[in-house]
This record gives C-alpha cells, structure tokens and sequence, in this order.
DNA sequence: ACCTGAACACCGTTCAAGT
DNA sequence: ACCTGAACACCGTTCAAGT
C-alpha cells in the first residue's frame, strides 16, 4: 500500500521525534523502541528508516534536541559576575530541569554509539553552545589570552556534573551518609572554582604582570 | 535431559561469571546477553535462570566483581601523605586499569537498574572500599572530627572521574580542542583539592583553635 | 515515491517435559 | 534435582510488493 503522505518528510521528521520524546520521557532509553515509536505516529516500523538512518540516528537527534532544550532554559539565567554564585543559579535551574525530564536526561549518558561511529559535528555544535553557558560563568577568574583554560575548566566542570547525578541517580553512591546530589554538586562547585582562583593567584605571584 | 550435573551451582555461578566477563571485556553491555552466556559454558539459557534472578542480577554481580578488581589494583598504590600527589598516582594506576578493560568497566555507568529496584547491600559494602582509597588520600586535609566531610569530597571526586571518563570516553566532550581525560582529570583534582584546602584554612582563620 | 507488512536474526524469560 | 528446548512476547532492520 502507500503514498499515505498524510505528512511529507520533514513533518514525519518532528512527529516521529516528539514521539520519541514523550515515549523517553516515560519509560527511559529501553523503552524506546522503533516499533513503539512507529506505533505511536501511526506508521509502519520500516516508515522510521525512510527517515533515520537507525535508532542510534533517532536517539542523537533526540539527545540534540534535549541539549537545546536545556540551552534555552539555562540561558534565562542572569549571572552577577561572581563564578560561584553564579554556577550555583546554574546548578538550580539544571536541578529544575532534570526533576521533570530525568528519563530524558539519563539518555545523554546511557546511551553509547557504536565504535566506529562518531558524534555528527552538528552534536558538537549544540554541546559547545551549552558549555559556553559555563565557560561565561568562569570568565572572571580567566585573564584574557586564557580562553583555553577557561574552556577545559568549563568542560571539567560540566563533566563532572553528569557523573554526581548519574551516580547519586543510579543509587551508586549511596553509602553510609548519603548526600543528594544538590549538596556534592555544591561542594564540587565551590571547592572547584576556589582551587581555579587560587592556582590563578599563584601564577599572579610567581610571574607578577609588568603595569 | 538433563541433571548433568557437570558443575554444582556454585560452579556454575562462577564459569557464567566468567564467561560474562569475557564478553563483556570484548562486547560491552550490548553483547553481553543471556543466551550468548549460556552458549559460552555450554548450558541451555534456562540453566542460568537457576543461578542467576535475571540478566540484571548477574550484570550487578559482574559489575562488583570488577569493582573488587579495581579495589585490588588501586590498594597496591603507596602514598606519601600529599593529596594531590597520591590521587595523581591513584589516577594513573585507574587510567591503567581501564585501557585493559574499557568495555567492562563502562557497563558499571551504562547499567540502570529498574526504577522499582535498588542495589544489594553488599554492592555498597565494596563501593565503601574503594572509596576509601580516596578518602584516605584526602585524609590529611581534614581534621580528625571531619570524617564525613572527608567521605562527601572523596564521593565527590569518584563520581567526578566518571563523569569526565564517560563522557571524553563517548566523544561527548570534544569541542575545539579536545583535552584527553588524564589532563582534564589532573585539572579535576588539582583544583579541587586546593579548593578543599582553601576551604580548610578558611575555616581556621575564622575560628582559630585553642592551643 | 512512499509505505506496508512479512521476514530475518536476534533478544529475556518461563516452564512443561524429560532424565 | 537439575537441565533442556520450545514457546512467548518482544527487539532492530531490510526489502519485495503494493498503491
């Protein structure tokens, strides 16, 4: 049978994503099947592959538009040039987002492409954005000329981030006294961005700028 | 057929742990299935339902056995009493470990148990052990009394580390210039602890002790 | 040109039936 | 008591056949 073009190709593109996303949103990256996407769209599974590559496809296009999403939810954020304060608006926020969208959110990290594929640059791209976000938080404590380091400290931080929540979520860090993620996400903060300002009082000590 | 009885369920709980292990050292999380375990110590799929609740009983179990592996590995390391020092030792002992067994290791943050489950209790007891490897790296910055803000930093810094493994490991960290882990792990750390240290003679200076 | 649905090669898990 | 193997309800992906 065929040629339903109930929607063209770009329309199958979105509804197939949000449907994807309402089904992740539930039930998290295993259930997130071809088949439950299709269903839940109305078409055939087979319809799916007119239009992704394969699920690893699907689920990066999901992954980007989850990235965006937070982008433009972190972005709101007013910072007041203070690096810890700041990040811990940040913080706040990020902890608002991830309360609604937390089988969403896991995906980003569960989820693994094969070896021998590569992220596409445009992953890249939406990912730089939202470490901005951070690197602009701890601008202050870089000179200029610094960018780079300010760049690795961002992506140090954000890292770091991912694996306080994926671990206290996964309950895999649950020990004796168990503190929630917002509590270490603060000591990681705090104690990151003092050690940054230190090293950079030491190096203004060691190598003191001609005026 | 059947009482072959070629192996006792102890045994048997042992060569299918094994023979995960190997899998999943090639395969990761994706090829280690159940029915490939069975083929490889040549059992019929059912039998494992005898040892093993279900796929995910024996994956918790395959995962803390590799934690007892790292535990083994990191307790040979001989600190000298300087923080920063000895979590760079640690972490190269760690770095180590993980290029013989990237695959296996990985499966510890890929795995999510179902939501309705949590992990058994002598899960905890071996990730209490190997998190106090790192505690007793840190112990020198804290006072005898600070235990439990001791326990929080080295949780802290554990899930930092695998939050930058994960996601430098994945590609999901290369922008522009894309650091590698051992670098952006020694920034983690040195900052970090300066921060903790910061924080420590901040708290001296407010409230000096009596001598 | 677009979509279907059957087919293929897989999964995890259960359980009657065999020894 | 222990193990099998078929069965059930799923997967991702492909592709001949239909409109």
């Amino acid at each position: 049978m065929a040629r339903r073009s109930d929607h063209n190709r770009g329309e199958l593109h979105d509804i197939a994503l949000s449907a994807a996303r309402k089904i992740a949103l539930t039930e998290g990256l295993k259930g997130l099947t071809a088949r439950k996407v299709a269903d839940e769209i109305g078409y055939s599974p087979g319809t799916l592959y007119n239009v992704f590559g394969d699920m690893d496809d699907l689920i990066i296009q999901l992954i980007a538009q989850t990235l965006d999403e937070l982008y433009i939810y972190l972005a709101s954020v007013r910072g007041e040039g203070n690096p810890i304060d700041d990040l811990k608006l940040i913080l706040e926020k990020y902890i608002k987002y991830l309360e609604g969208h937390r089988n969403l959110w896991n995906i980003l990290f569960e989820h693994q492409l094969p070896n021998d594929r590569s992220l596409p640059d445009w992953y890249t791209i939406k990912l730089a954005k939202l470490l901005g976000i951070i690197e602009n938080a701890l601008s202050p404590i870089f000179p200029s000329g610094q960018e780079d380091a300010c760049a690795n400290s961002a992506r140090v931080l954000w890292a770091s981030l991912h694996g306080l929540n994926s671990l206290s979520e996964a309950g895999k860090m649950r020990t004796v006294s168990a503190q929630s993620f917002q509590e270490l996400a603060e000591i990681l903060i705090v104690c990151f961005v003092k050690g940054l300002q230190q090293t950079q009082k030491e190096i203004d000590t060691t190598m003191p700028e001609v005026h």
